[in-house]
DNA sequence: TGAGGGTACTAGGAAGTCCAAGTAGTTACT
DNA sequence: AGTAACTACTTGGACTTCCTAGTACCCTCA
């Protein structure tokens, strides 16, 4: 591995934008570059534990969506929309699925535009495996204590309302 | 813009993983993911305020760096390590800013191999534009108390630290 | 001095994201 | 019933990230 930095590349931005008289937006300059820095660090961890189960973690999200449904199937549009990424992903992620026989297509059966995406046998098999490696290897192997790592998740829960994410309400 | 989601998708897929009996990997789950999500709410924020300098976030972060810089250069090695990205990235991140005169390469006076990366007078000019942008349109309007950004940059600094991202010491 | 081991950068390729535009199919309204 | 507006999906393109491999150069040590 690398050697690592022998400072907080984020503090001396930081240090630096105050220095420059943008103190005001320091802070929300360190918590954006964090998150992303955040967000690189931990799809790296994700994507090691599932590669031995040849996926990524934008293929694990919509198996694992597929596999939680009542019968392992989902339109595309629905698909996007609970993932929250772009069309055009999904159909990208689909394909490359179902070059794996992890999914299919399948007709709707009343909407003529509308593709579902069905979750293979195979494909639950893995979905299944890889929850237990992501589980055991990345999401209880966090350096973040119980307490702070509740409130990050309550941080980012409230942002995300603000931001227009999704509004309360249905069940 | 797209009608949102009417539940929070992070909360629902924490219940489906205390459901099957995942209690003790839900909150890192939902940690992960929400950090996943906020990334791309906030790189699609920042793209948005960067596009009107024909900017991206990548290309934006080495001007930034080289700007920060005593004379405006730096090795491409030394710009890896501290954006934290793949030595390849930089290649193609140098490669689009050359291609609009924002930076040039130019030889390393004694080490062969090296190649420096200096930012020119439109590449200072823009960067200058671009982080009021920022500043104005993206770190300062922030949904996020300001209490709760402290506790959110502390405990990624920290989860930073711990993960080996780079180490105490040398300023 | 000269050979081997490292370091710096680039090329090519696989993936992911998004946007813009095009084709079908559906819905709604006159 | 027929047209206009909307929705669903795909294609193609731009961009970013990483990985693998190859070339060129430096540096140490026998």
């Amino acid at each position: 591995m690398p050697i690592p930095l022998p400072m907080d590349p984020i503090a001396e931005a930081k240090r630096h934008w105050i220095n420059h008289g943008w103190s005001e937006a320091a802070n929300g300059m360190a918590a954006i570059t964090s998150i992303m820095r955040a967000q690189q660090i931990f799809l790296a961890r994700v994507d090691a534990a599932l590669k031995q189960h040849g996926l990524t973690f934008a293929r694990f999200e919509l198996l694992r969506l597929l596999a939680f449904t009542r019968d392992g199937a989902l339109p595309m549009a629905s698909a996007s929309a609970r993932l929250q990424v772009h069309p055009t992903s999904v159909t990208n992620t689909v394909d490359r699925l179902e070059r794996d026989a992890l999914v299919r297509r399948q007709a709707h059966p009343t909407d003529g535009r509308a593709t579902l995406v069905v979750i293979t046998d195979q494909g639950r098999k893995i979905t299944e495996d890889a929850t237990q490696s992501l589980n055991h290897d990345v999401f209880t192997a966090l350096e973040i204590p119980a307490d702070a790592l509740d409130s990050l998740i309550q941080t980012l829960t409230t942002f995300r309302l603000a931001a227009g994410d999704y509004v309360e309400g249905r069940r």
